[in-house]
DNA sequence: TAACGTTGTCTCATTTGACGAGACAATAAG
DNA sequence: CTTATTGTCTCGTCAAATGAGACAACGTTA
């Protein structure tokens, strides 16, 4: 008997698979999990690596490429990969998730418009936000961050701007889990660091963020916020370091503040 | 005993859940996939729709909720809806499931450069061709299509392209199936028309769409193909018809011709 | 207010099917 | 050739999914 707790330094908790009910749905949606990253990935390595028996694996593997979740490459020795099910369930979710995207698209281009740059669309998610919806910018960058993406609360001006109009609780209890470090970068900032910049932040409305790797962005971003006054996404404006330092995104804070208030408004209009 | 053969119209082929083995595996991933589309729903509403008992359904979504794929709000009525899991899930698999994205992006950034108008990037999937990929131009559109929006072949000016140069069994097999009417608008070509139009964008290497509904928009589109010669995926410029008519289309072939040529070179270098 | 329908939740006896060790042939590596 | 590793399959054991039904809480209608 296998029990998979994860103790893994995921970015999201994998909430205890492998506990008494419905264990092989619990598997199955883990291996999918982990097939995403590891793909493509053979079946011995996916047992090696999850401490479970070789037949249970291949006998979910299986089960999934019936179900039309996974596919195999390769004849005799195959790997395992995603088929495109997860992606178009995960967009086709984004829209009826709620009516953000969908009012919030108007506002982003306007944004766009009038100042250039790129704009993002995050959803809070536990202790990430997701990036939900993007338009590109005049500029050509290098680097554009696929639909989909995480972070981690603390990695992004958005995301510092909802952190920062979460109730007092969330915070610390943000601020009390232990932080992952980044992919490849600089450590996190201190505690106290942070919490004073939590402050700020909440006084002026907006959140900055310069410099941030890879290839070296400044983004400002706003916290959205539902018809409860409760931040659920976040709204940002993203450009490479050079062209956007700490004055020129001071000069966008009136943009993006009233662009984000406009689609918490619209928000709070809406049906839900 | 439950065999949910799913004739209904959907447009991805749902593989025979509630077969014989791990059922309660294809019955969850069932779930997951109609609550994507239903949310938010109750469980008896759910369990009335798949003709299931309430009990197995009410297991089930219980089980999904711990698990962190299924979140209900609302106390004592709960609605059920999707976590953003599928969604985190759909874009970390598309990073790692080609080399594509990430080699066609300079590509598109350029096509979008020299052409000013939006350009998409979509993988062959089935019969369908789903968007994982958007650069926006610099107009302001009306309509933005997000990730994972799936279209059938002959909808798009990409998924034509594909279509014309797969190979001819595949073409065959896909004018013999019944096509689906398209969401709101105007009924399909017919298959003989089709057929014609597809020699002709394989001979001319690129297809064309005119003002398609929603939002009327014209589109150009041309295949892109894998180191074995076939094609997988679409690179398309698409712009309101009002600014893109025929002529315009035409004007841009010889560039989406070149980018898509040159992204197929790039996934010839690439190690896959 | 009262009767009714619907909801979410839980229990339980039946029996289906998941479990995982092991065997096996085929391939890749040394 | 030898050796390790792969994917696949079988099978006895037993854990656990199943689904009908009961139940209280709630919303609706008369």
């Amino acid at each position: 008997m296998v029990d998979v707790s994860e103790t893994e330094g995921r970015e999201t908790t994998s909430a205890g698979v492998a506990t008494a009910p419905m264990r092989p749905v619990g598997l199955a949606l883990l291996l999918v999990q982990r097939i995403a990253e590891w793909q493509p990935i053979s079946a011995s390595e996916v047992a090696r690596r999850l401490a479970l028996p070789k037949a249970t694996v291949h006998r979910l593997l299986t089960a999934l490429e019936h179900f039309g979740w996974l596919e195999r490459q390769g004849g005799m020795r195959p790997l395992w990969s995603l088929t495109m099910r997860p992606i178009a369930i995960g967009g086709r979710a984004i829209e009826r998730k709620s009516g953000l995207r969908m009012s919030a698209l108007s506002v982003m281009d306007a944004l766009r418009h009038a100042t250039g740059e790129t704009v993002h669309l995050g959803l809070l998610d536990g202790q990430c936000i997701i990036l939900i919806e993007r338009l590109d910018g005049f500029n050509s960058v290098n680097v554009f961050l696929p639909i989909g993406t995480s972070w981690d609360l603390s990695w992004s001006s958005g995301g510092k701007a909802v952190l920062a109009h979460l109730p007092l609780d969330q915070q610390v209890a943000y601020l009390a889990t232990p932080r992952y470090r980044r992919k490849s970068e600089t450590d996190l900032v201190p505690r106290e660091e942070l919490a004073a910049e939590l402050v700020s932040i909440r006084d002026q409305g907006f959140a900055m963020s310069v410099g941030v790797p890879p290839a070296s962005s400044s983004s400002i971003g706003c916290a959205i916020f539902d018809k409860s006054g409760a931040p659920f996404a976040a709204l940002s404006i993203t450009g490479a370091s050079d062209r956007l330092d700490r004055d020129g995104l001071l000069a966008l804070s009136p943009h993006v503040t009233e662009a984000a208030r406009r689609i918490s408004i619209g928000m709070t209009m809406s049906p839900v």
